[in-house]
DNA sequence: CGTAGCTTTGAAGATTTTCAACCTTAGTGG
DNA sequence: CCACTAAGGTTGAAAATCTTCAAAGCTACG
């Protein structure tokens, strides 16, 4: 089944329309007319060549909360853009732990490392309902050397994911479990303020152990943090309920975000 | 002047014959020539496309330690690939110390994360003597549209450094002091195993300062933990000169490494 | 030979983790 | 409709790890 391109509405809200009938035309919500065009690969590229993306899409049924987008160890053969909700990507650790490498909100794209060797180096699972557009990458590869708009939407795509993770790793490197948090915390704002989102009130679609496993701090000193923040009146945080109160502050407590590629690259 | 493509050779040792009168046949070191072209960008393409490849590169002077290759802020304009040396990429912290962000070896590439917005968001300067190849981004992506294996080429060149960057913040989030050193460590032989080095005897070309300053830890610390790894004898080290006793050991150390992709991308 | 830069080592201090207990909420079944 | 249960969240105290500060040793270079 097709899954129309909802966007503006709370994934909280979010009902699956599984036995509703829905019209062709909603059906075939295309890559143009999908709100998420000037976040996504269509960004910058010419009408036509949109439609020409938009033929190699596939469109699944949405995730419902805990299920699979795929698993470490599968073969790769698709890229994903996130329509509506959230998924984390996460490895096992030797002891059997998870450890949570990422978060994808709506308009980002998963199993860009997969490109690589062939196949999925971490498990990506949904955080609520999810819906996923599905890029299957031959294809993609294919039409990217016809459209040179699209090649280079490819080359920033991975580009930007370097970058952001080289940030990333500046903030596990340097920063103290205060700034870490603060800056996930403006992580998140950011991301919900450029998909048309509250960018002081939102909710997350994480646990305390996902947030923590991902910033490299026991869960337990994230709990700690939010009560701090709260305390000092930066934040309002009721359970998975957050809202900036003093934004100006929250980043007054990151130091600084260095953007950079980082580590070595052998093709 | 063009350089000629010196490999095997001990960086210590590289001497720059400025002024020694070297053959046409020397200079113009072709990709296909150069020992580096099963790790570099030519991996996997044919000969005649090797050649186009070729063509775009530029070979120019080797860089002094402590030379840039390029600032943060600078204009986007080339990929580099380090042909002998060393060199390390960092950012500017708001205390105004180095946050060390990645060390390059030889064979592997630096400048990928300027692609997105085109322009350099860290700096990058050699540690020891360095010859790097040129690689203009525009004529490359030009290239790559007409070559489809080389725009696979680079896919996967985006996408590895993308699973390294993972890795390393896997390191970060999740490893003691201990098991950072032992995989910077393990990194490090492996790279030069690759490449035809010693895995178990090397010099390392930055100082604990910048090793520290990568991982996340003080100096201090990654010097009482070489200290302690001697102690144990799973290393040998004087000074920059490093000799791995007990590599099982040593790779015992680190729980697991976690390859995946990570954080968020939206384009 | 002296100096500057890098490295090592020690001891005190700060931060974060671990362990443990308790609280809250949402969902389940009587 | 309410009690029960499981999962997630909060809080406290002790313990471990790492950093900071300080001093001294070593090497290379002029």
């Amino acid at each position: 089944m097709e899954f129309p391109c909802i966007t503006r509405q709370s994934t909280e809200l979010l009902t699956v329309p599984d036995k509703i009938v829905v019209s062709i035309d909603k059906i075939k919500v295309a890559c143009r007319d999908c709100s998420l065009s000037t976040l996504c690969l269509p960004m910058g590229l010419r009408p036509e060549d949109v439609d020409r993306l938009d033929a190699i899409v596939k469109r699944n049924r949405p995730l419902q909360r805990g299920d699979h987008l795929f698993r470490a160890g599968e073969p790769f053969r698709n890229l994903y853009v996130v329509k509506t909700g959230a998924i984390k990507t996460f490895t096992q650790t030797s002891d059997g732990n998870e450890q949570v490498v990422g978060f994808h909100l709506h308009g980002e794209v998963l199993g860009l490392d997969a490109i690589q060797d062939g196949s999925h180096g971490c498990s990506a699972r949904a955080l609520e309902t999810t819906a996923v557009c599905e890029l299957p990458f031959e294809r993609l590869e294919e039409l990217a050397s016809g459209i040179p708009s699209l090649q280079h939407q490819m080359f920033r795509l991975l580009s930007k994911e370097i970058g952001h993770e080289a940030e990333m790793m500046a903030l596990l490197g340097r920063g103290t479990a205060e700034e870490r948090v603060a800056s996930f915390l403006l992580s998140l704002s950011e991301r919900f303020k450029r998909r048309g989102f509250s960018a002081t009130d939102f909710f997350l679609s994480m646990s305390r152990q996902e947030i923590g496993s991902y910033l490299g701090l026991a869960l337990e000193t994230v709990s700690r943090l939010f009560t701090r923040l709260q305390d000092d009146k930066i934040l309002k945080v009721e359970r998975r309920h957050v809202q900036i109160l003093d934004i100006e502050r929250l980043r007054s407590m990151v130091s600084q975000h260095a953007a950079c590629e980082a580590h070595q690259a052998s093709p």
